[in-house]
RNA sequence: GAGGAUGUAGCUCAGCUGGUUAGAGCGUCUGAUUGUGGUUCAGAAGGUCGUGGGUUCGAGCCCCAUCUUCCUCCCCA
């Protein structure tokens, strides 16, 4: 058998997880400054915690788990039944009660409706984990990936908004990713939903618009009339997504348009508030008001942001957005929340495509011992004491020639190596040597870790 | 889920209308050089041509299926 991985998952690599644990520890830093708490949930959940949360298309991209012990005899009769309902695309307890987790928004929901009586509100959590997609794999697009999440459960406080905008943008502006931070509110489009039939018609619209930067006007219009749009309302969307300008000017417009409608302008309202922090942050950002920007996810109801990379080629690498009622899918009503996610994978191509990462963060050992093949008592007690001092170190496996040992530490970009031979140790003297420079110095044996400490 | 491209040595890729024993560069290993690497030189190892069928006297090349990776649609991080 030839080994290898499942579609659209991959191995990482020491110097591939170097890179993503800066990402990781840099967010996580960020996250915790702003006073989150971290949590982990369960990699699968029980299917009906997932079905029917993510859209018409989401369910197909959930990854179901098959259930064990279908093959037992006494089973058969109702195992039979329960694949002919998965055959004619239903999804059966009966053949799959669990599923794997398709993002964390949701497990936290489930978690929040389970836990509420013992959380202090406001609820701040991170949490960092995988999730898993049955989607097509491409560039940028992974069957299995980790987001990054940030959510407040229970405050309707635009402060929440106002914050999560400036964690993006002290994450970004740390991990040098110049970016535009995209910002839109569902309330805006429940009032254009409003205006166009009512809001039964809010997913249609919503699902259409947000193509607009991918497809265009015109195809977003027919689009708009193949959902069962009239074409006065079709003219309407086609006013609306049109706006164009910097900020102050889309508002401007915006007001305009929805004057008359309440709803309507506390979005916008809830908007400008946001803007206006961003720009007198001392954090640098860009906050772009997006009319358009819709997103997919049906439980949003007002702020809804999305990060895009700026000179590079990706989909989006962030979002998130207000849900008022998430718990209320599973019963505890009342509790809202507010929320982003950050999408390493992305991140991190976007980065290597951007040429980023810090230098320093490749390192790893510090100082190679040549092994000359004196007694290795001498070696392991040295190199002991160096990590005693948090030095990372290590010692030659085998007496070989000092060209294989050389070229072991060229390999793993070890930046000094140690030669300690009989005649060193007779004097009780260590000869040092950097690799990049060439230069080579001896010192005592008990002046060896002045060298690697700066 | 629909459509399209791709796969040859560890890596990047050649390989003619189907024709003897499948090549190069880089890397690896050995030696020049048994305590001083990066350069140079000499030599060697390394391939069920993604996998499984088929057509043919003969398949890396043609046909079918399947898997991987990539692209478009859909959707998203």
């Amino acid at each position: 058998m030839k080994p290898s991985i499942p579609q659209g998952t991959r191995d990482f690599s020491a110097a591939v997880l170097k890179k993503r644990n800066f990402i990781f520890n840099t967010i996580r830093r960020v996250f915790e400054l702003y006073g989150f708490e971290q949590l982990e949930t369960p990699a699968m959940e029980n299917i009906e915690t997932l079905l029917g949360k993510y859209g018409e298309e989401g369910d197909k991209l959930i990854f179901k788990i098959l259930n064990n012990g279908l093959n037992l005899p006494e089973k058969h009769d109702t195992a039979r039944k329960d694949f002919e309902a998965v055959l004619s695309g239903k999804t059966s307890k009966g053949i799959s009660e669990r599923a794997l987790r398709y993002d964390l928004t949701i497990p936290f929901a489930r978690y929040i409706a389970m836990n509420h009586g013992q959380l202090t509100f406001p609820f701040k959590r991170f949490q960092m984990q995988p999730v898993w997609r049955a989607d097509r794999p491409q560039r940028g697009r992974y069957r299995e990936f980790y987001q990054c999440d940030a959510d407040i459960a229970g405050s309707n406080s635009i402060l929440h908004e106002i914050e999560l905008t400036s964690i993006y943008a002290t994450v970004f502006h740390q991990l040098r990713v110049p970016v535009e931070i995209h910002i839109n509110n569902r309330k805006i489009l429940q009032a254009l939903a409003q205006q166009c039939g009512g809001e039964s018609n809010m997913i249609n619209i919503t699902i259409a618009i947000d193509k607009l930067d991918k497809i265009g006007l015109d195809k977003v219009k027919l689009e708009l009339k193949e959902r069962g749009l009239t074409i006065e309302q079709v003219e309407i969307i086609e006013k609306y997504i049109s706006i164009k300008g910097d900020n102050q000017s889309i508002i401007g417009t915006l007001k305009k348009l929805f004057a008359n409608n309440e709803i309507g302008m506390e979005g916008i309202n809830e908007m400008v508030e946001i803007l206006e922090h961003s720009k007198s942050s001392k954090i640098p950002s860009t906050v772009v008001v997006n009319p358009s920007l819709a997103r997919g996810l049906n439980y949003y109801t007002g702020t809804i942001f999305e990060v895009k990379a700026t000179g590079v080629e990706m989909g989006s690498i962030g979002g998130g957005g207000r849900y008022d009622d998430l718990t209320g899918l599973f019963g505890v009503k009342g509790i809202a929340g507010v929320g982003i996610s950050f999408g390493v994978d992305r991140i991190y191509d976007v980065m290597e495509e951007l040429a980023v990462f810090p230098e320093n963060i490749q390192a790893g050992t510090v100082a190679l011992f040549f092994n000359t093949g004196i007694e290795k008592t001498h070696l392991v007690d040295l190199a002991t004491s160096l990590r005693e001092d948090g030095i990372a170190c290590e010692i030659f496996h085998e007496a070989v020639k000092f060209d294989k040992q050389f070229k072991y530490a060229e390999k793993k970009s070890i930046p000094f190596i140690v030669i300690i031979g009989e005649e060193e140790l007779k004097n009780g003297t260590a000869n040092i040597k950097e690799l990049s420079t060439g230069v080579q110095k001896t010192v005592t044996i008990q002046e060896l870790k002045k060298a690697f400490t700066p």
